[in-house]
RNA sequence: GCGGACGUGGCGGAACUGGUAGACGCAGCGGACUUAAAAUCCGCUUCUCGGUGAGAGUGGGGGUUCGAAUCCCUCCGUCCGCACCA
């Protein structure tokens, strides 16, 4: 059969995707007697479009699988939708269009839009998070989390928008406003489910350390989300009162520099006492005018007001402290309440100053003369944070710090005034949002019976179809009928839920339903969930490095708890690939114009495509809308194919970095596949047949070296690709490809050294271009299909050289090099390495000091 | 402020445990082929210098070493995350 001369994209891209299809090659099943691979990239928002961000996360993904099964993985590569949020809404309150219809159609148009990406997916395992199908057992899980105190219902603060009548996230109020009203933000107390991840805080803190796949970057993140700290609860009795005032602090040690206390305008008891003093009450809600903004807390003044109360020291009930309501003093961290050391806290002293409050230092730094220090040390405009010893602190005198803190500790338990403790940042996971578009929480509010779970054969709480969004806030709420429902309990009158879930509950456990969607009655087979998890390789965007990441490991740990499966961390390997970016592009009037808006093939400056005005380039920056630096993943998919398209984003630059997209990148690909096709179809050689063995012991030595070139090439391929350095992996089969210009036609076994490099270049770059590769090996001859072909095995004979190219230095300077045999002896070396001219030049005349050989490397002769 | 990552040609980036800095690509320059263009192929491409060679060079300065992009100290800069967390 004639081999075309140029390679036909289209058509062998369509081929080969349905030749996949039709042979189902990608849907995996469950064989416990190969070993498994979990290959998963986060699955898509249908916001109805693929974005550039996509294709990069996808083609990494497919690299990864296709690699792995070459290598003889059994594996799992599924693909699915996060259907339930916001957008869909926006588009029934914009465009009157029901989000259910809304959602499903975009599904359907990003399914066609990936599809020519040629993806190696099952796509047997679909899933969408808002069907019924998938939702039902959420709402299970959310009764079994119910039964094991896992979920809870409680008065929370939260971000109100009194306009939309809903609640926000914090990642949607800018600027303490709603991000779409404009309307300042309220912070309510609102009654709202929690799931309890605290309760998991210490586990999910500990196995950090046992992620080894996963970035430093991430792990760090998380473990400073959970933020654990060590210290103490201390009672402080509050002077003619009977209750005590309790406080957190990291500091027992600096007991004895404690100067006041102050309480969140949240505190209980700073509402209690507002309710007979107008002065307090004012205060509190000037602070909680504030809000909680950034600059709001860069810039806020940290201000008090003194209650009149006092509290009574812990260690000695003749001394007692102002107790002070503190705009600063969050009631979400600790107890809400806290000692004030200003000596030791920046913050603490800060207030001091302002309300003219004692600093006393209780820590002298190590170098610092402990008889004689004094106040001084901390009279300037800085409290001592640092490492030291105590100091006028009775008991603790001489200690240091961390001995300090035990002591304290230790008299604080025995005294009965308190206890040592651990904090953490972590709250809990607030999971109620007034909206329509989510899972439904399985919960039915009675008068008499107070909440009740729905029943589990009442399951799924579906979505009403026939809601309207003509009025503000939460429609399942407006529904005429839906949520009036007969108590399951007492069979009276009663109502719905009417929150739903927020969607990262669904993104939570949806890698696990993946290992077996079929079922309706049970969410996951046991025993495919526990043949395919944890997810070996999990990818996706570093943004969601604590949220999504987190909620995963709390809501697996969770599952287990209830006998839903049998690991505790999700993903064992991850991977934070960086952003797409675009040059951008500004008209002269200031406005930003798409790429495609721009010429800039003239010489000179960029010029407008339809009027020829001048453009300005600007800086590179993340693809986005506001800046129209955006660039259609499916304009490049018609024009270029999905096999160049894959090729620049893999070779450009390292996965975990940004990569520019440009034009010429493209190209260069572009090219690239091009020219593998002619190595194909156009050999400079004649090439024997498929499997005539090569004549090792013919070759002259430029040809043996490019055979040996291409036995290391496989393993160098190889090991880059375990190693998520994509971008090496090309430049080493591009380095094979160019070095076969080199090959002479006429030397014996050319071509079979020919066809050796030529296959083994498109094996290797099959998990890359996989349409490419595949048309390359039919036309070489291979009868099999590369995505069912094992990877290519280097042949460790091959990766070494009887001869090697040592560097020779004068001085540590580069004079010449020398070829010599591999693992020579040294003196062997030394005497090549003088013997050169040009060392000489540099040597002579001058005395030899000593000569430092590196075998295999290099020579260094050092003269004086 | 706290925590983390990083700084290499015109650009993206290579460089194993310290051992020939700049692989591979983009852009650029020159040549071949062509009536011409495109495509393709070949060559050059860190800077400086009278150039078959030498000097400088991996953000700046210092140090360790026969030898440093790599290790140490210090300064500068960029990016990211968290941010009144007691």
């Amino acid at each position: 059969m004639a081999v075309a001369e140029r390679y036909a994209v289209k058509e062998s891209e369509a081929h080969w995707q349905q030749v996949w299809a039709e042979r189902d090659c990608f849907r995996a099943t469950e064989d416990p007697g190969r070993p498994k691979y979990y290959v998963l990239e986060m699955f898509p928002y249908p916001s109805g479009r693929i974005h550039m961000g996509h294709l990069r996360n996808y083609t990494m993904g497919d690299l990864v699988a296709r690699f792995r099964r070459a290598r003889g993985f059994n594996v799992l590569h599924p693909m699915g939708w996060d259907a339930f949020g916001l957008p869909a809404e926006n588009a029934a309150i914009q465009r009157r269009v029901h989000p259910a219809k809304w959602t499903r159609e975009n599904i359907a148009a990003m399914r066609a839009q990936l599809q020519p990406m040629g993806l190696s997916l099952d796509w047997s395992r679909e899933i969408a998070t808002c069907e019924p199908a998938y939702y039902r057992h959420e709402q299970k899980m959310f009764l079994d989390f119910l039964k094991a105190g896992l979920a809870y219902r409680t008065e929370a603060w939260v971000n109100w928008d009194p306009v939309e009548h809903t609640v926000l996230a914090n990642e949607q109020v800018i600027d303490g406003k709603g991000w779409r009203s404009g309307a300042p933000v309220e912070r309510r107390k609102l009654a709202q489910w929690s799931f309890r991840i605290t309760r998991y805080a210490e586990d999910l803190l500990r196995a950090i350390a046992e992620l080894e796949r996963w970035p430093d970057k991430v792990r760090t993140m998380q473990t400073n989300w959970i933020g654990r700290s060590e210290g103490a609860h201390l009672r402080w009795d509050i002077q003619g009162r009977d209750e005590a005032l309790e406080v957190f602090t990291t500091r027992p040690d600096t007991l004895y520099g404690a100067s006041f206390c102050a309480i969140s305008p949240n505190h209980p008891l700073a509402s209690e006492l507002a309710r007979d003093n107008p002065d307090l009450a004012a205060f509190i809600a000037d602070c909680a005018r504030l809000g909680t903004s950034e600059e709001a807390i860069e810039t806020a003044e940290k201000k008090g007001f003194d209650t009149g109360l006092k509290a009574v020291h812990p260690f000695d009930e003749s001394w007692t402290v102002p107790i002070y309501v503190a705009n600063f003093v969050l009631m979400e961290y600790g107890t809400g309440a806290i000692f004030g050391c200003p000596a030791h806290d920046q913050r603490d002293f800060d207030f001091a100053k302002k309300y003219r409050l004692p600093i006393i230092a209780v820590v002298a730094p190590r170098d610092a003369d402990v008889e004689a220090f004094s106040n001084d040390l901390v009279a300037g405009d800085e409290a001592f944070v640092g490492d030291g010893v105590a100091v006028h602190s009775d008991f603790l005198n001489g200690l240091s710090v961390t001995e300090a803190k035990r002591a304290a500790i230790a008299r604080v338990e025995s005294l009965g005034k308190g206890a040592g403790t651990v904090q953490y940042r972590l709250r809990d996971w607030g999971v109620s949002r007034q909206r329509y578009w989510g899972c439904p929480i399985p919960v039915i509010h009675c008068d008499a019976c107070g909440i009740v779970p729905v029943p589990e054969d009442q399951l799924p709480v579906t979505l009403p179809e026939d809601v309207t969004f003509d009025a503000p806030g939460n429609p399942l709420d407006h529904h005429p009928t839906w949520k009036h429902v007969d108590c399951p309990t007492c069979g009276r009158a009663a109502v719905r839920e009417t929150d739903t879930f927020d969607t990262f509950v669904e993104s939570s456990w949806y890698f696990a339903r993946f290992c077996a969607p079929q079922s309706d009655t049970v969410a996951f087979d046991r025993a495919a969930v526990d043949y395919w998890l944890p997810v070996d390789q999990y990818i996706g965007g570093v943004e969601h490095a604590v949220l999504h990441l987190l909620y995963s490991r709390f809501f697996t740990r969770a599952l287990r708890e209830c006998g839903y499966l049998t690991v505790a961390e999700p993903f064992a390997g991850l991977f934070t690939q960086g952003m797409v970016t675009h040059e951008t592009y500004q008209a002269a009037d200031g406005s930003w114009l798409e790429p495609a808006e721009v010429d800039k093939t003239g010489d000179g400056a960029a010029r407008r495509l339809s009027d020829g005005s001048p453009v300005t380039i600007g800086r590179v920056e993340k693809m986005s809308k506001s800046r129209r630096n955006t660039v259609d993943p499916e304009t490049i998919l018609e024009t270029y194919g999905a096999d160049a398209a894959r090729l620049f984003i893999v070779s450009d630059n390292p996965p975990d970095g940004d990569m520019e997209w440009s034009d010429a990148g493209l190209e260069g690909a572009w090219r690239y596949v091009n020219r593998i096709w002619r190595l194909v179809a156009t050999p400079p050689v004649e090439m024997p047949p498929m499997g005539t063995p090569v004549p090792v012991a013919d070759l002259d030595t430029a040809t043996l070296g490019l055979y040996r070139r291409a036995h290391k090439t496989i393993a160098g391929v190889t090991e880059d690709l375990e190693r998520f350095r994509f971008n090496t992996a090309v430049a080493r089969i591009r380095e094979l490809t160019n070095a076969l210009g080199e090959l002479k036609p006429e030397a014996p076994g050319a071509g079979a050294v020919y066809r050796f490099c030529v296959e083994t270049a498109v094996r290797l770059l099959n998990p890359m271009v996989p349409h490419l590769s595949e048309s390359c090996w039919t036309a070489l001859g291979g009868t099999t299909i590369l995505a069912e072909t094992d990877w290519p095995e280097a042949d460790p004979a091959h990766l070494v050289d009887d001869t090697v190219t040592l560097a020779v230095q004068v001085n540590g300077k580069l004079r010449g090099q020398v070829d010599l045999p591999k693992d020579c002896p040294k003196d062997q070396a030394e005497a090549a390495a003088l013997a050169l001219e040009n060392v000489r030049a540099h040597t002579d005349g001058k005395t030899l000091r000593k000569v430092v050989v590196v075998p295999n490397r290099i020579v260094n002769v050092v003269v004086g």
